[in-house]
DNA sequence: CCTACCGATCGGTAGG
DNA sequence: CCTACCGATCGGTAGG
């Protein structure tokens, strides 16, 4: 479709879903697709410069010159599957914080959510930190861009989260004053506090994945409980520690 | 420094080429060390395949075949980075934990010396992330077990803080059956969840240290006050939160 | 989708 | 520390 191969365009049905015959299997997924999915694993396994296309191209079956039938250059590609992730991410887990429900009750399905995501996609969330370390020139301005965007979205989201739970009086507010703007120097109010921990509580998790190395990867999302709880337990009481 | 010549192989104390003056002592430890900090430096910018040794010797202002002088391979180069890290990580955190004050001020300590060792060595923690999720094939299992073999020891390390400070007192303990091995399902206990809870939210720090991109790395230093306390708040209280 | 092929660069070696 | 060089592989192109 880029760049328009002899008769590629003939056989892929990029955006429009082929039609199963009958009582016909599942129809197979497109090469594009699986070209997508095979890179997003080899990007995440080795890394952006590690991945090479002819190692991609030989888990398709096909041969390296054939990928450029479907992408434009391997820039492009990471590219693509950063977007995709970020959107796919996005999906899967804004829509859970909006539902019924107690704060404590939406924030931990979108918690849930967010590890199911990434447990289902674990190159998702490697791909976001290749974009940020391991890539270099005009790649890494685009990425950089791109993730940061997505990022300053999902933080006003859960700002938004964080300070209406508070104004509906299901979070504590010990450090209430920080809400008043009445200095020069302006503090952090409660809600950008939590949104912050939340962050960083949502950034260890994934990334205690990664280091959760061979067995210990199940035993850890049996704990995500109690993880859950020593937050939680933090955001309630935050503002009432005290200095001991 | 000696410049000139190439018979000054003979006094490197390179893994790959014999010594037959042995017991001189490092004759050149610059150059071995500048190799080290900028290659810790290139792996950490472009990841293990991204960074070549072409470039290393680049920096350094030599030619490439030079580098065998002072290094066996590329693998064992990023090993003996990695090796370095964990090192000087686990030198730089650990004694602030066990000095005099209360759990809570000791804690913060090390809170801090890990955060500043990380803004110092910014490769340090990069090279950690490559060794579970960029390298492949024998290097691979050597990085794994290297990291693994640290991290559990890490882990005794906090878990045994953490079961100290409850036992004496330091720290609430709602959940306080979870100690009482009673049953054929153990479960976990106190000590074993804050443990589980800080490695979390120290790895959130550090990983959200590289996705706070440009100039809100320093934003987000300041802050950390703010996080400790929210995690200390549940600490104090964990066990005590209610499923509202 | 293929074969044939490009210049560049990779990690590493030989030899001085 | 150097020059000269190795086979392998890289991302990508030409042309059908």
């Amino acid at each position: 479709m880029i760049l328009g191969g002899f008769t590629m365009s003939a056989e892929q049905p990029a955006a429009s879903s082929s039609s199963p015959r009958g009582g016909e299997s599942d129809p197979l997924p497109s090469t594009r697709e699986r070209l997508l999915e095979v890179a997003g694993q080899l990007f995440a396994e080795r890394g952006y410069s590690g991945a090479s296309l002819g190692e991609i191209a030989n888990r398709l079956g096909i041969r390296k010159p054939s990928l450029y039938n479907h992408i434009a250059s391997k820039d492009e590609l990471f590219m693509e599957l950063l977007e995709r992730s970020l959107d796919a991410w996005q999906a899967a887990s804004d829509s859970p914080l909006d539902g019924a429900g107690s704060a404590h009750r939406r924030l931990r399905r979108h918690l849930q959510k967010t590890v199911d995501f990434a447990v289902e996609s674990p190159h998702a969330t490697a791909l976001c930190r290749l974009a940020v370390s391991q890539v270099s020139g005009d790649l890494a301005e685009r990425a950089s861009a791109l993730l940061l965007r997505h990022r300053l979205e999902y933080q006003g989201v859960m700002e938004r989260f964080f300070r209406e739970a508070i104004e509906g009086g299901e979070l504590a507010t010990g450090m209430a004053d920080c809400n008043a703007d009445d200095g020069p120097a302006r503090r952090s109010t409660m809600a950008e506090i939590l949104t912050f921990s939340w962050l960083t509580f949502l950034d260890g998790i994934l990334m205690h994945q990664v280091f959760a190395l061979g067995s210990r990867r199940e035993v850890y999302l049996d704990r995500l409980d109690d993880l859950w709880q020593v937050f939680w337990r933090g955001c309630v009481g935050a503002g009432d520690v005290s200095d001991g």
